[in-house]
DNA sequence: TAAAAATACTCCATAGGTATTTTAT
DNA sequence: ATAAAATACCTATGGAGTATTTTTA
């Protein structure tokens, strides 16, 4: 399949007949008809109606036409998109994080930023996910990576990975044996605020299994929780396996639930307003710095998610 | 610029060197170094700093190398994409349309439908933009030609025409010249009400020239206001030029206004689901008609848009 | 029976291979 | 000094051209 093929395609559906297109072209006809053959070939479709005077798609054919449109489109907006990200890029990007995950990429993003957009200044956003994804539909952050239950409308999402949900103990009350939910709702817990995410995947999942949740303490603030957790009163249940990388609360434990919950992790960015040289650059950086060099060792219970359709 | 190229380039940052991605492809490392260098000329920018010990993108190179992820991944779904519509495609597809483009679209998408689709019943639906894309957001309708003033997230649009917007006369009170704001405020108006986004339009249109308008009635039903204008109660303004295909009222007159305003006509479909093949056919059928063998000389003061970005 | 698409073949442009040089650490 | 990319040159696949046949309205 090459951009020919379908550049062809869509002239000569645009044209009506092979004959017009390739006079478009500047290009004999039997050339067009042999780069169709390979089309419907590889697809094992036919694509045209032929008749004695020309053609017309089918409706496989017109299915094509307009992906093929959509295709070349973008192909040609790549040298604008391409140099517009050439020379200085400078400016402020907003670059929200949901506070489990900021932990673990902060310093690499700086780093990443600092080498190669020295004139970008990146501003850190972080909070919970509902919130972050408010304030990118309101152009406030530019980019963020949030967890999502059921995706919203507006907004251009990739999907990054799932992130396993863990309890969080405090020290010392060590357990490597994972836990069932029914053993998780005798415990104290200390939880999120039905607004946000995690509770809400969690409340559906109590739900499914007839069990009533009822926390001592809800926050919305990841370090009140982990707070909570530290000073023994209760436990938590987070989108993070392993607290290392937390200053301050390095020494909390996690257990794996069983059967595993999972929330799913997206980078989103409005669909409205098209991003800065600078925040797509960013952007990229962050993609390539995530899906290719990251440690992601460093991401207990995350399980990585080849990109695909979000 | 091939799809190879950005293959290729796509393996190379993958691989982090020439030649570890030139023994992943299967090709010799200088073949690689000959599409790159075509790449990079094409665009007439660096894409990838060279070193002893391999490469690394530059910021333009990482932003081809999302723009390219995204492209390759488009490209290898559309086997499935077009196989999927091939075949008995079958179904019911929801097709809204603004009560004003209806009398013009409806009899030539049934026709097409019957003869490309013969086993996809269309059911139509028409309403007010607003209305029409709620529906839509709620899957309740599946695609939907509708006037946007200020697009909202949520849906994927193609902009197909920018109307131009004419007062509707009564049979009898005829006139050719164009009319001015102030003219029309003068006149017994009926307009939509105030959600509806011609009548928001307006009323922003006619707030620039510090104009009030006072209408004698307010109707969200297009038969309604046309009622009014066809007994001579009122004027209306409207999204049409000709009303010789509404049925009933072909003997109201327009007037163009002066100076023009314009309200925009999306396809609109839900982002967050994919269609059913069904919708999916309609759509590429709608399309190709509106874009193609529409006669375009039948919508009055349309200004048709080439596909482009939304 | 005409107008259009498909087939048959010929040719050459270019992707890709091999051998080698240049570059950077 | 060594590993990697660039350059030079050669080969051969396949895209495009010309001539002709087949199809269908």
């Amino acid at each position: 399949m090459q951009f020919r093929h379908l550049r062809y395609f869509a002239k000569i559906v645009e044209a009506g007949s092979f004959s017009r297109a390739a006079a478009l072209i500047h290009i004999a006809q039997p050339a067009l008809s042999k780069q169709i053959a390979e089309l419907e070939d590889e697809f094992g479709v036919t694509l045209l109606h032929r008749s004695a005077r020309g053609v017309t798609p089918t409706v496989a054919g017109e299915v094509l036409y307009q992906e093929a449109l959509k295709l070349i489109r973008h192909v040609d907006d790549l040298p604008s998109i391409v140099r517009s990200s050439q020379g200085d890029v400078q400016g402020v990007v907003s670059f929200g994080m949901a506070s489990t995950v900021a932990p673990a990429l902060t310093g690499k993003m700086l780093e990443i930023c600092r080498n190669t957009l020295p004139h970008v200044t990146l501003r850190f956003v972080t909070g919970d996910s509902l919130t972050l994804r408010e304030k990118v539909a309101a152009r406030a952050v530019d980019l963020a990576i949030v967890f999502e239950d059921e995706p919203e409308g507006g907004f251009t999402r990739e999907v990054l990975f799932r992130q396993r949900l863990y309890l969080a103990n405090p020290k010392g009350s060590k357990r490597a044996l994972p836990i069932s939910l029914s053993e998780i709702s005798a415990l104290p817990l200390v939880l999120p605020t039905p607004t946000n995410v995690l509770r809400r995947v969690l409340d559906r999942a109590f739900a499914q299994a007839n069990i009533t949740l009822r926390p001592i303490a809800e926050s919305d603030l990841f370090d009140v929780m982990l707070s909570a957790v530290e000073t023994g009163l209760g436990h938590a249940v987070m989108p993070k396996g392993d607290f290392s990388d937390v200053p301050g609360h390095q020494d909390i434990g996690t257990t794996p639930i069983e059967p595993p919950i999972y929330l799913t992790a997206c980078l989103v960015t409005s669909q409205d307003v098209p991003l800065t040289q600078a925040a797509l650059a960013v952007e990229a950086a962050l993609l390539t710095f995530i899906r290719g060099q990251l440690d992601k060792t460093s991401f207990h219970g995350a399980e990585w998610v080849e990109p695909g359709q979000p």
